[in-house]
RNA sequence: GUCUCCGUGGCGCAGUGGAAAGCGCGUCGGGUUGCGGACCCGAAGGGCGCAGGUUCGAAUCCUGCCGGAGACGCCA
């Protein structure tokens, strides 16, 4: 282990259990960084009261703290312990502690990070685009992270699955099926822009739904028909479907995203379980009839007039609807999939929803044993002025056109810096492309999932300030180093030594690595691996500025500082790998 | 109306119980032609929407209020 937190939590808890008997052995022992040493151990104050009571007489915070000292087994750890304030114990590790442990992870393959030694069965389910639609802004963020997460489960050891749960099915389909039949399905076949362009055939097809009656009755029939399994009609059905599925993963290729057509299932891949979904709820006695629809009210719900809020299991005209799908899903996920923990990667506007039907997949008994069931509520992305992103006309951003604008900018900064050797168009093409979707994603991995975001290009492509290219390029000025050195960063074995305050520095933060990958995952939130990365980067600069390393004063400091160079340029790569940013060799 | 989320230096954001609230951008003042200046050092600037409360300790928890966003049966 090589989490100075865990190890140093594991030891005062030892000297907890030792100092004031085995029941305190579970106590956190709230180890923490500290601007006054490495870390801190704040328990002492806390235990006062529990300790005033065993003992029958006040007790004193500071004396608690001694008691903890004097059971601390550090040896070899810790190099200073100090007590200060009302009780805090001040850890300062010892330097060759650290060595030693940045030394293993530079002979780890995994960076020293262990893996969940019992993996969990994890479902992702994120993307989520809708059929015969473009993709647009909203689904960045989902896809995004939804595929850090992913990646960052598989990292530690987990079992992931990946879920695209498509938009494939339901009322739409029925006029996006007409209109097909309107146009002609040859055209669709042939990938015809009259079909390929989402957006216009959607739109088309919703006009004249809006406009036309009597193609607004053959809409409705034909959702019939559909949701019966009529062939003709799932043949025409599955014309859609390919079509888009051939444009979302064009999308996916470029952003970098994982997933696969293995990945996904659709709310068509549900249809049969509706039934069955809403007869068990009906069996059991929690679905009853309200106003002619199957509804369940899960308690603690209250609607506009502060009456109880149903789940709507089947409408009065006997369809289902989104609801029925997510609860079939739910029971799916649990019956058939044995799922520990489903991580929903959706809107935040959605987030009663989820919480409702989260609450009757409770009383049905689909959530057995620890299953974890957690909506990770992604934010809106804004414009400039604060508002829902559109475009200058007032519609939806299509997620490509925002991506062509990104590499053309990123592009236009490349081309004002000051490289020192020049490219030829293809290399500077694949820079430029990895530099703009790399600073789109890093911008959106950066800030907490849960926040609204301001989607601003200047900010996010500028190469200063927490951004993917300011990494990007810490990356790739550490390869410039081994170029010059003639050498290869596999190749650099150290033995790391710390002299100097900035190789300390940058040798204990490489050690968080692990920590931060895990605390990612346990919160869904991949903005936590990015501040680590972050800081990671301004800490090596600080080491870059004070310690030469080509130019070091003796070839034993030389060998040990490339080491950190090889250390921290792998903790980059792979950490921004994790979150699906690329990082180019040079730039 | 009810519920949920949010309100942190000029701007954009971290921090969700521990000492004096951090970071980036921007601003101002220095330095540095470097192992890629896409840099470094320093300064000004907030006491965390407001008011109470809990706690040894609150930006973090609780209550109320103000302001913003969103959601609130048969769309997803």
């Amino acid at each position: 282990m090589s989490d100075p937190q865990l190890v140093l939590a594991d030891r005062v808890r030892a000297a907890l259990a030792a100092a004031f008997g085995p029941s305190f052995a579970d106590t956190d022992p709230v180890i923490r960084p500290s601007q006054f040493a490495d870390l801190q151990a704040n328990v002492a104050m806390s235990l006062v009261k529990p300790l005033t009571q065993e003992r029958g007489e006040k007790q004193n915070p500071r004396r608690i703290a001694e008691e903890i000292v004097a059971r601390l087994d550090v040896e070899g750890l810790v190099s200073k312990v100090e007590i200060s304030g009302p009780g805090f114990i001040n850890l300062t590790l010892a330097d060759g502690w650290i060595a030693a442990r940045a030394q293993d992870a530079l002979e780890d393959d995994r960076l020293g990070v262990p893996e969940d030694e019992n993996p969990e069965k994890v479902i992702v389910e994120y993307s989520s685009p809708n059929v015969a639609k473009e993709m647009h802004v909203g689904h960045l963020r989902t896809t995004i992270v939804g595929d850090a997460i992913a990646r960052i489960g598989e990292f530690l050891g987990e079992n992931v699955v990946r879920d695209n749960h498509v938009g494939d099915w339901g009322t739409p389909f029925g006029m996006l099926i007409e209109h097909l039949l309107d146009i002609g399905v040859a055209a669709a076949e042939r990938d015809d822009s009259s079909v390929s362009d989402l957006t216009a055939f959607y739109q088309a097809a919703r006009q004249k739904f809006d406009s036309d009656p009597e193609f607004a009755a053959r809409s409705r029939t034909r959702v019939v028909r559909l949701q019966a399994g009529d062939p003709d009609t799932m043949r025409l059905w599955q014309v859609l479907v390919d079509v888009s599925k051939r444009y979302f993963n064009h999308v996916y290729a470029r952003l970098g995203v994982t997933l696969t057509d293995d990945d996904i299932k659709g709310e068509s891949f549900y249809n049969d379980l509706l039934n069955p979904t809403a007869q068990e709820l009906t069996d059991k006695g929690i679905a009853e009839i309200s106003d002619g629809a199957l509804v369940v009210f899960p308690p603690g719900f209250k609607g506009r007039e502060g009456d109880p809020l149903p789940v709507i299991v089947r409408k009065s005209d006997g369809g289902y609807n989104y609801s029925t799908t997510d609860l079939a899903t739910i029971r799916y996920r649990s019956d058939t999939e044995h799922a520990d923990r489903v991580i929903y990667v959706v809107g935040a506007p959605q987030s009663l929803h989820f919480q409702m039907a989260f609450s009757v997949a409770r009383m049905a008994g689909w959530v057995k044993g620890g299953m974890r069931l957690e909506h990770a509520e992604i934010g809106n992305v804004l414009g400039t002025d604060g508002k829902i992103l559109r475009t200058r006309a007032g519609g939806t951003v299509k997620l490509a056109e925002l991506l062509d604008e990104a590499v053309e900018r990123a592009g236009a900064e490349f081309d004002k810096l000051n490289h020192d050797e020049s490219f030829d168009a293809a290399t500077r093409e694949a820079i430029v492309e990895a530099v703009g979707i790399g600073a789109v994603k890093y911008a959106d991995l950066s800030v907490a999932r849960d926040s609204e975001y301001i989607f601003d290009f200047d900010r996010m492509i500028s190469f200063k300030g927490n951004t993917g290219p300011y990494l990007q390029y810490a990356a790739t000025r550490i390869r410039s180093i081994f170029r010059k050195a003639g050498t290869s960063p596999d190749d650099a074995h150290g033995p790391i030594r710390l002299e100097d305050p900035a190789e300390r520095a940058l040798a204990l933060h490489l050690l968080g690595f692990g920590a931060a990958v895990k605390s990612a995952y346990e919160a869904a939130e991949p903005h936590r691996l990015a501040t680590f990365l972050f800081e990671l980067a301004s800490s090596y600069t600080s080491f870059y500025e004070n310690c030469p390393v080509l130019k070091a004063p003796d070839e034993a400091t030389k060998q040990s500082r490339l080491a950190l160079c090889a250390l921290t340029l792998r903790t980059l790569v792979t950490g921004l790998d994790l979150l699906g940013v690329p990082t180019p060799e040079r730039m």
